[in-house]
DNA sequence: GCTATTGACTGACTTGTGTCAGGGAAATTT
DNA sequence: AAATTTCCCTGACACAAGTCAGTCAATAGC
């Protein structure tokens, strides 16, 4: 009886299974329904919009109703019109609710940390669940534009040059490589994209402008428990837009043959192999592509 | 922003939790409450006593008394005593019940196939998973003893065998270890105990007797997924309290250097080293424990 | 300005889920 | 043999969850 694969997967599926049921129980602890504490979670992870979290959660706009009369007569929330469009309207948690709404977290925050402490090696089960949470939500990966120089940039960047220093054998020096002004990756001039799953970055590329209607293509990062996804093949699509609505008529980039999974992607996009255009010692293909 | 472990964790959950309603949801789309479905398919996994089925699912008696009926009302499930305890009441499927669950197992398998299948890689995936499960389903591991010729025995030996010839430099051959009868690991002469986390073989161990007192342990085997969640010490406990059971009052192994998390495990129980008690040329350490 | 649409709210209703207090039959204990 | 316990069933009830039709106010289109 060799376990094939669909029972594994079950298995799987079970014993997760079991595990929400149980914080579903624990959130019933703290004696709101599950309805109730789901519409409050909601409010508290920044969605105000009543039509969003209605989206969000899959409610029916009666039910949603009452559900938020009910927080509102509790006192965790207060509603009111919104700013743009008085029909609609938005929610927020007041000062007790905020407080429950952290007394809810603290509930998932701690099973999350039990879970990991009773593990004996919590960076291999940490990566074993981004690569089931990757696989699972591959469909609401989100793509946003970022400032490079913000702190999920950077952590995105910087797992960036720690990738190409492991495969290039020669290491890699990110001061070597020319570092563009950030300045050049923000609009007008250029832009900068950062995939999320559920507020975990997962990729990034960069676009850096020069003002003129030439643009480089530059650091495409996907995290290791998202490749193969074509999440790689998204960024790409996604940038090349922008920079079309930038005015931008030619993309370059250059790569190296280290990465052969990067050089097949930019073929199977249709751009085109070109001569040396810097003298950046790292790369040994370059590519074009006229929008 | 460098994801911290806690969010990470909570991330994995939010994936799995809108999984697991989905699966929900395709469930629903049977036209049959979750309550019922959830019956009908402990059912159908074999639990047949009314009272386990409660226990299981955690249902109220007047509730699983009423799904049950509603399941008769469909011709899907006929009930009866119990043949040793007339009090009690057992469910079976109708061929109909029959039909019903396989439409609920293939719409898991499915879901499970089309998941694998849009994969990059199945086999990473599968094993994230299984590392997964066993973190979060440790508490429901269950040792059950097994004839070692069976079907799921031979998996875990097999497994066994090619863990040793990864660990051994020489490699292993199994043909050269002194493999004793089946028959010697069954009672009363022995035993052969399988460790099972929702039906996935995680672990074995044998008892090897030879009829007096003396016997030894064997085959002490743990799955990749399954390590360093004390299941070794679990099994060792468990193979113990059965050879006690079966009049035995020295305990014997050997082991090799090359597997030092066994050597360090042997030593922590409460084990003393002996000279080497036979001439297989695998063993480089030899142990004895008096019951 | 008039009309249609959109977004939220309300009341009435259905269904699913779960609890509780008994009741009857079988088994066990005294 | 009587009393007690165990197991399941039943009826009554409560509440959560979800649906639906209708209402009202704000907005958008003409």
């Amino acid at each position: 009886m060799t376990p094939d694969p669909v029972s594994r997967f079950r298995r799987f599926s079970r014993a997760v299974t079991s595990e929400v049921g149980a914080l579903d129980q624990s959130f019933l602890g703290r004696g709101r329904p599950l309805g109730t504490a789901r519409v409050l979670n909601a409010i508290g992870q920044g969605r105000t919009e009543v039509a969003a979290i209605r989206d969000y959660l899959g409610l029916d706009s009666g039910l949603m109703s009452r559900l938020l009369r009910g927080l509102e007569a509790e006192g965790l929330v207060t509603t009111g019109p919104h700013p743009e469009d008085a029909r609609a309207r938005v929610a927020v948690l007041t000062p007790d609710g905020e407080a429950e709404f952290a007394a809810y977290e603290a509930l998932s925050d701690q099973r999350a940390a039990d879970t990991l402490a009773r593990h004996p090696r919590p960076e291999a089960l940490l990566a074993a669940m981004d690569l089931v949470a990757s696989a699972l939500g591959r469909d609401r990966i989100t793509l946003e534009e970022r400032d490079p120089r913000d702190e999920t940039s950077r952590y995105c960047l910087q797992e960036y040059y720690a990738e190409l220093a492991r495969r290039f054998e020669t290491g890699f020096d990110p001061q070597l490589s020319r570092d563009p002004e950030a300045t050049d990756m923000i609009a007008p001039r250029g832009a900068f994209l950062v995939a999320f799953s559920d507020g975990l970055p997962l990729g990034c590329v960069g676009l850096k402008g020069s003002g003129g209607p030439v643009a480089e293509i530059k650091r495409l990062w996907i995290a290791p428990s998202a490749r193969g996804l074509g999440l790689s093949k998204r960024l790409m699509a996604e940038i090349e837009a922008r920079a079309r609505t930038l005015g931008i008529t030619t993309l370059r980039l250059d790569t190296n043959s280290a990465l052969p999974e990067a050089v097949a992607l930019y073929r199977g996009l249709g751009w085109t192999e070109i001569d040396r255009f810097n003298d950046d010692p790292y790369p040994d293909h370059f590519f074009e592509k006229h929008l």
